[in-house]
Order: structure tokens, then sequence, then C-alpha cells
DNA sequence: ATATTTTTTTAGTCTTGTCTAAATTTTATT
DNA sequence: AATAAAATTTAGACAAGACTAAAAAAATAT
């Protein structure tokens, strides 16, 4: 049986391989779950042993191949609970997350299938991430930071990267979601701020909030 | 903040206090909770230090106005999570008891509250159980258990005592369940055991089965 | 009223997951 | 290459929640 605690463990660890490509270390499980190093290198010694992490001393982790399922497991069910609260229960995109933090621990795959099917098998979460099947595969979309986005070309908001609440709001006070349209008029070189057109209306961005949303081209023709 | 294990005793000693009347023994808790009586003896003093409960050595305990209102809360919770399995993801009636019991400890007032408007502010859970409003108030139903009923009246299944999962298939199997209408055609002196018809079958049932049906006479008129 | 049985509590131990402080290893700097 | 700084691990402690075995209190039987 794998306990609440190892679950959380696997799926920060599952988050922070996949963006740091290398071993994950210690003190970047810590911070993000909010604990002491110590602490994480216990837990690091009790996965290990469960053969879901390789661990070498001083060296950092990596799932394995098992971890690495669970891990997505775990994922798949906070999404789909994201969906759920927001399609059928009225939460707003920054509302979710905390709750689905809890519900992505209730053990029951008929559970988790089920509520896959009445929710129509989505794809992706209210906050753009892709949602993994039954099997774990992930569907990865191309898709950009904004900060990237060429000047003259219009965009459409497909997700974000901070999913905090503070920063879904920003975006809500705005009316920008998922699906918005972004036209980039010009781009500052001095500090990176942009000139966008959104719903019809021309607004300034600064750099730490176009670095934290994923755009996709529209296709040429 | 009170932790899953409190919230189990809790919730434990309210379905004894409510069926007993008088003080809740230490045993029985320990044998609802599959735990031993010394760690029952343990949880009681943190319980009663929280002031959820008032307990005096040897003497057993009582749920305190707070620690009913949370017992409450605990049971409305369970009883909308099975109105959900059942009416949202086909689940059966002998299959939500378990997943129940861990979705009753999720913490979100708006979750309950927006799940309680989703299915309807339903009444009863699928077992007949009513489920207690926002502010713990529970509407209960007049009810007997078919043992009780009254040779040539017909009835009406409003519930079961026994929501095992083996007694609910045995019901399922005779296609008995929430609204199946029941007439009393005789009952054996010898050993309580009665002619039923139900479904336009006759069938003989025996007291361990109509001791765990809830039934409501028909209006007479 | 005494003795026996049952119930309940206490004492001491264990596991999980956390912590602080100290020791060790690795990495960066001179 | 030696030293300082940062990262990581180890050692020892603690709280929650459970257990076993023993002691104490209450209930029952003689
Ligand atoms: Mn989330
Ligand atoms: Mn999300
Ligand atoms: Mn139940
Ligand atoms: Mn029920």
């Amino acid at each position: 049986m794998i306990t609440l605690s190892e679950e959380n463990y696997l799926k920060t660890i599952y988050h922070l391989e996949s963006r740091e490509g290398n071993a994950v270390s210690t003190n970047a499980i810590a911070e993000k779950i909010e604990t002491k190093a110590s602490s994480v290198t216990d837990m690091l010694k009790k996965l290990a042993e469960k053969n879901l992490i390789t661990y070498i001393k001083y060296k950092g982790v990596n799932l394995t191949k098992e971890g690495k399922l669970t891990a997505v497991d775990i994922i798949r069910k906070h999404r789909l609970w994201e969906v759920f609260l927001v399609d059928k229960l009225n939460f707003s995109w920054d509302e979710v997350h905390d709750v689905a933090e809890q519900l992505e621990h209730i053990k029951s795959q008929k559970l988790i299938n089920e509520l896959d099917a009445f929710l129509k098998f989505p794809s992706h979460d209210p906050h753009g991430d892709p949602i993994p099947d039954k099997n774990g595969q992930i569907q990865r979309t191309a898709k950009i930071v904004l900060s990237m986005a060429q000047i003259d070309k219009t965009y459409t908001c497909v997700g974000v990267l901070d999913s905090s609440s503070e920063f879904l709001k920003y975006l809500d006070k705005h009316k920008i979601g998922i699906g918005t349209e972004i036209e980039v008029k010009d781009k500052e070189e001095f500090d990176q701020s942009m000139t966008l057109k959104i719903n019809k209306k021309e607004m300034v961005m600064s750099k730490s909030i176009t670095n934290n949303i994923y755009v996709k081209a529209h296709n040429e023709h």
C-alpha cells in the first residue's frame, strides 16, 4: 500500500523531473513540499526501498517506471477532479487546486474511470494541462510561453505555467482564459514587456506575466 | 484541526449513541472501528480534551453539542457522496459505502454545498437514510422493520438497516429496492418467517431478513 | 459478602512522518 | 590544492495513532 504522503512525494518528483530533465535534488523536493531536507531524505529511502525511485546518496533521485506510472495516475485524478469542480460544481479555476489536492488521493479505480466518462473524457484540465489517459499516456501539444511570441502574429491562450490563485485572478480581471485570442503588437527591447491586443483592447504586460501564459500560434494558410 | 481518525470516532459514537440512547461504551466503539479498547481510551482522552465529547472514566462517553454537529456534518457528506456515486457515476447501492468512507473526509464547505445543489438537494441516500441539511437538521420519517408489519397490509420499502454488500445483493437478486411494494400475506408463529407478495410473486423471508428491511405502511383512505 | 468474570484503563512499545542540530559530502572560491 | 560555502545525510527527538500485557474498576455469580 502506498500512503498519501508517498503519493505527494512521487507527484512532486515527477513534476521536477519533467521540468529539469536530470536527477531531482533533495532541496528541490523539500522546497516544493514545504518540508525540511532531512525529512525528504528519510522519505527517499522508503520510496527507494519500494522500488518507486532510484536513489543514489548525494546524487538525487529519478522515478522508476512503476514510480512514474503511480505519479501520472495521481496527476490524472487531480486534473479530472479539477474539471469536475469547474464544469459541474461552479468552481472557478483559481479555487480548484486545494480541493483537488485532497481528492487526488481517493482510492477507487471505478470511481476515476466513471468520473472520466461522466465528464466526457476531457483532454485538458481548467488550466490547460493535459489529462493522462487510463494507461498513463499524456498527449502533449505544441505550445510556447507568450514571452517567446513574435510581433504581429496572433495566438490562442492554451494554458498557464503559474496556476496560483493570485495569477489566475489577474487573468480573470482582464478577461483572459483558455481560448482567448492574443495578438502581439509590440515588444519592448528594454524590459521585454509586450503590447498585446486582447478582447479588442490593447494592453501592456510585463515579462513576469507573459512568461506564465502558454499560447499556440494560429495556423497560417 | 480535526483529524481523519477523530472524525471516524465521532461518527461512530454518534451512530452508537442514537441507537443506544445512553452513554457509549469503550468496547462498543472498539468493535465498530475494528480497533483495540486501549486505542479507544487514548482517543477518547483527546476528544474530551477538544470538548467534542464528555468522557467519564469507566462510564462511557457522550457527544457534546459541537461533537454532534461535527458528526452530523460527516454523515451529511457521506450520504451526499453516496447519492452522487449512484445517480451520476453508475455505482450500485452495494458498491458506494467504501468510497464514501474516503470522500466524507474531504474538507471544503463549498464543495459539499455545491454537490448538494448539483444533486438537487436529495433528502435520502441510496439506502433510504436521511441526509442532514446544511444546519445539521435531520428529517426523520416514520418507518418500521418489516418483521413488525401486519398480515394483509401493504407496505413500501423505504430503507435498509443492514447495508452490507451481501445483504444488498440479496435484495437486488430478488428485485427489492427503495420504493418496492411489499404485501404481507402470512407470518409463521414458530420462526416468524413471513410470506410476502413482491413484484407479483410470492416469497418467504426469514426473520433475519425481515428485521433488516424498513417499510412504511400505505395510507388508508 | 466474597469471589469470579468482564470491562476499562495504564504502562510501555512501535511505525509513520516530521523536526533540529550535528556530521559528512559535494561544489564553489580563492 | 586548500578553504569556504552549500547541499545532503545522520542522529536523536517528538506527536499521532495504533498495539500488547498488566493493573484496576465494575459487573456478575456464588
Ligand atoms: Mn491543480
Ligand atoms: Mn490544474
Ligand atoms: Mn454508507
Ligand atoms: Mn448509506
